[in-house]
DNA sequence: AATAACGGCAACCGCCGTTTA
DNA sequence: TTAAACGGCGGTTGCCGTTAT
C-alpha cells in the first residue's frame, strides 16, 4: 500500500508559466516555504500545477539571486574543469557556482560552451596536422636519397606503422578509453590554462596505492569543498573500471567496445576533446584501409594492456 | 518580404534511490 | 515487508526569437 497519487494528471496545466501563476508561487514560497512538499503545494495555493512542475520553476526561475546568462571565463573553465572531472553531474557543478542552476549550466554547455571548445580543438588540431606533414615529407626525402644511395627498394620493408606508433603504443579514439599517461597528456586542459584533472588524479591513484588524497587533486581548487573532490577521485575510479572494460571487450576482435553508462555519450562526445593529435591520424589510417584489421586489433590490444599496467 | 534553418532556453519526461503507509 | 509516491537529477523536446537565403 502506497501513497495516494500527487495529482490528476488529466487536470494539471503543462507549458510555459504566466506572470499571475510565478507571483502566486513566489510570494507563498517567500512567506511560508516550500513546507517540504512540493506535491501539496500547488493545491494550497490554487494553482493547477504538478508539484515537480512548481519546484522546477522555483529553483530554475523564481528562486532569489539567480543568475541567468552572461558566463564569465572564469565560470566557463571551472564548468569545463569539472565536466573533464566528473561528467555531467550538472547540480554538483552548479553548486561550485553561486545564483547558477543545473539547468542552466547544462543548456549553455550543450549549446556554447561544448561548441566553442570543439572549435579551439579543431584549430589546434589542424595546426599540428600541418606541421606533422611537413616533418613527415621531410623525412621520407631524406629516407629516400639515403635508400636510393643504398641500393635499397624502401616499399619493400615498409612497416605498418609510422615511427612514432611503433616507439608509443597505439593510441584509441573509441568511447569510454581515456588517455591516463600523464606525459602524453591531453590538450584538452591545456586550452582552458587550468589544472588538469586526469594527471592529477592519475599521480594521486598511482602513488598512494588507491588512497585519494583529495589535497593532491585540487591543488589550484582550494575552495573546493571536500565532498566534491572526494567524488572527483570515486569518478577516475570509475573511469578506470570503464577502461578495464572496454579492455575485456577486445576479445571480440576489437571491433567494438561497449559501455554501460549513461553517462558514455558524454564522456564520448568530450573524448574528442581529450585525445591526443595521433587519433585523428590513426583513424585516417584505419579508413583508408592501409594497416591490416589484425594488426589494428593487436596494436589496440597493446595499447589497453599499457594502460593497465 | 517570405520562409527555411539555426540556436537558445524553459519545461517536460523518465529514471533511480529514498521514504512512507 | 512491500508497493507506490516522493524528491532529485540528467536527458530530451518543443517553442520562440534570430539569422541566412
Amino acid at each position: 500500500m502506497g501513497r495516494a497519487p500527487c495529482c490528476d494528471k488529466a487536470n494539471v496545466k503543462k507549458g510555459p508559466w504566466s506572470p499571475e501563476e510565478d507571483a502566486k508561487l513566489k510570494s507563498y514560497i517567500e512567506q511560508n516555504g516550500t513546507g517540504g512538499n512540493w506535491i501539496a503545494l500547488p493545491q494550497k495555493i490554487g494553482l493547477k500545477r504538478c508539484g515537480k512542475s512548481c519546484r522546477l520553476r522555483w529553483l530554475n526561475y523564481l528562486r532569489p539571486n539567480i543568475k541567468h546568462g552572461g558566463f564569465s571565463e572564469e565560470e566557463d573553465d571551472i564548468i569545463c574543469s569539472l565536466y573533464v572531472s566528473i561528467g555531467s553531474r550538472w547540480s554538483i557543478i552548479a553548486a561550485q557556482l553561486p545564483g547558477r542552476t543545473d539547468n542552466d549550466i547544462k543548456n549553455y554547455w550543450n549549446t556554447r560552451l561544448k561548441k566553442k571548445l570543439l572549435g579551439k580543438q579543431r584549430k589546434e588540431q589542424q595546426a599540428r596536422r600541418v606541421s606533422n606533414m611537413k616533418q613527415e615529407m621531410k623525412r621520407e626525402t631524406n629516407q629516400n636519397l639515403m635508400m636510393a644511395a643504398l641500393g635499397v627498394n624502401s616499399m619493400s620493408s615498409a612497416p605498418y606503422w609510422p615511427a612514432e606508433y611503433s616507439v608509443h603504443p597505439m593510441p584509441v579514439s573509441n568511447s569510454s578509453i581515456i588517455d591516463y599517461d600523464t606525459n602524453n597528456q591531453t590538450s584538452f586542459t591545456s586550452l582552458m590554462n587550468i589544472p588538469n584533472p586526469f594527471s592529477m588524479v592519475s599521480n594521486t591513484i598511482t602513488n598512494n596505492g588507491g588512497n585519494c588524497q583529495p589535497s593532491h587533486i585540487f591543488q589550484g581548487f582550494e575552495n573546493f569543498p571536500r565532498d566534491l573532490s572526494e567524488l572527483v577521485c570515486v569518478n577516475q575510479q570509475q573511469i578506470m573500471d570503464r577502461t578495464i572494460d572496454g579492455f575485456y571487450d577486445m576479445s571480440n576482435g576489437g571491433s567494438t567496445i561497449t559501455t554501460t553508462s549513461t553517462e558514455s555519450t558524454s564522456w564520448g562526445d568530450m573524448n574528442s576533446l581529450v585525445y591526443s593529435p595521433l587519433v585523428s591520424d590513426y583513424e585516417g589510417c584505419c579508413q583508408q584501409g592501409s594497416i591490416p584489421q589484425d594488426a589494428i586489433a593487436f596494436e589496440e590490444s597493446r595499447y589497453f594492456a599499457m594502460q593497465m599496467q
